[in-house]
DNA sequence: TTGAAAGCGTTACCAC
DNA sequence: GTGGTAACGCTTTCAA
């Protein structure tokens, strides 16, 4: 079997495994000469303690939990694996493992059970597909929480910036000279669409540039293609003014999701146009 | 505080948690109105038991480690976030979680440990990154291992079809009626791209078409622009029979890596190429 | 500083 | 079936 505090202890020749637990966590109140002993012991035999015993004693695990919508792992467009790899890279530094975890329709239990099993100390959720509901619930909880690529008041959220964003990369095709510059995306109403409109409409105005309503255009909401039909809709362009263009409103700026359904995949359907 | 199996005795009027135990564990010795009394007492409490200290007992966690080399989850060409998802997404059915963690270099402790600490009961091993002397260690010690897109004798492994996949690709080439079909690499001398060579060449050879050693051409070895390399190359196509094309014998093709050092791109920049 | 003992929340193993 | 007890490996507390 694996080597215990027992074994430790014995071959330190010190008659007790909290003299070893003391010492191996840094702790004061053992003389050197022992703590020279103990230590040595424990590399000889390679001890390693005993994940599920610490934790049971200390109540912490220095695990964090993970979540992400399955829809979007699997797909090659996502970037939340990038996300977690650099957050675990984070972790590590603060001796913090990860717990990973796809969150599925209707396993809105799992990340309460994590929580209540002891097994996690606090959840990053990402992506905006998870339930509202269930992160003001766990919010309510008192549960460490933090989004990515979404937003909800009071929760501690990493955001992209859109609207910046999209006035870089529209000041930059007006730096190289466009002065037609198109505007795709796929509906208005979500936040962060209308936040990187309003960057766009931001830069052809500190430029100096007219907004043109006829040169914006939608595509289908939460829909994979919607790049493709919103530049379609752009190319077959009717009379300026019809529906589908310009500065409608947004329904409900405040409810939102941001980014959309497809995230991953906004960089590449919301984009500058050049004619 | 939390609630424990204690709290579940006593609601549910049976004085041993024992009795809780075997009925939440769906063992039998337990009378149909005792099991009744502790099922319901446990779901008004919203009774989880405690990861720690059933795993301490058990020796089970019921967890699997997921490593993947850090390099690779960086790189937003890599697949291995996919595999992870579907991977959890799978093993959630049989109630396991996954522990994810980044494989740095000098790290190669990290796995051990978490196998030492009872953490862990498994390991998946992304890429061909992870060095081989770990992996043996590791089967050595019994641990249960999986590679993914990696090979080392005698030890589970899933890998592409590359010899298919390259056969596919050429077949179908050659159906939509092209003759003059190239075939571009990173270097020969890896297992994947030699692989898929075989592939190239069969369906040549299936379809009654010459193989033409001019039409190959390699890139650079574990480099990123490779296959633009390997394209100008064929694009500046020298006398045919120049030291970069044909048949060249693979120096090491049982230790060669699989798919060599970029193999989310693999797909990319490894294909039929017509002219 | 060191020694002894209690306890974390569970499950497993006994007798009854 | 049922009930009690020991044990898992560790940390913590409290006397000595």
């Amino acid at each position: 079997m694996s080597v215990t505090i027992r074994d430790v202890a014995k071959r330190a020749g010190v008659p007790l495994r909290a003299t070893v637990s003391k010492v191996l966590n840094g702790r004061l109140g053992v003389r050197k000469a022992t703590r020279e002993k103990v230590l040595q012991a424990a590399r000889e035999l390679g001890y390693i303690p005993d994940f599920s015993a610490r934790s049971l004693v200390t109540k912490r695990t220095r695990t964090l939990g993970f979540l992400v919508h399955a829809r979007h792992t699997l797909s090659p467009h996502a970037f939340y694996g990038e996300v977690l790899s650099a957050a675990e890279q984070e972790a590590r530094k603060h001796q913090y493992h990860f717990l990973f975890a796809t969150f599925n329709q209707g396993d809105e239990a799992v990340p309460l059970t994590l929580l209540q099993e002891q097994r996690v100390e606090g959840l990053i959720l990402a992506g905006c597909d998870i339930p509202r509901s269930l992160i003001v619930q766990l919010k309510h909880g008192g549960v460490p929480l933090v989004l990515v690529d979404n937003h909800v008041p009071g929760v501690h959220s990493v955001v992209i910036d859109n609207e910046g964003g999209a006035y870089e990369a529209t000041s930059h095709l007006i730096r190289l000279g466009y002065t037609k510059i198109g505007f795709l995306c796929e509906w208005l109403d979500d936040l962060s669409f209308s936040e990187r409109f309003a960057g766009y409409k931001r830069a052809l105005h500190d430029h100096g540039l007219p907004f043109r309503p006829e040169l914006v255009a939608e595509g289908e909401p939460r829909t994979p293609g919607s790049g493709h039909i919103a530049a379609q809709r752009l190319l077959d362009q009717g009379p300026p003014g019809s529906g589908r263009c310009g500065q409608r409103p947004h329904r409900n700026p405040g409810h939102a999701n941001l980014s959309g359904g497809w995230p991953g995949r906004a960089h590449r359907h919301c984009r500058g146009w050049v004619r």
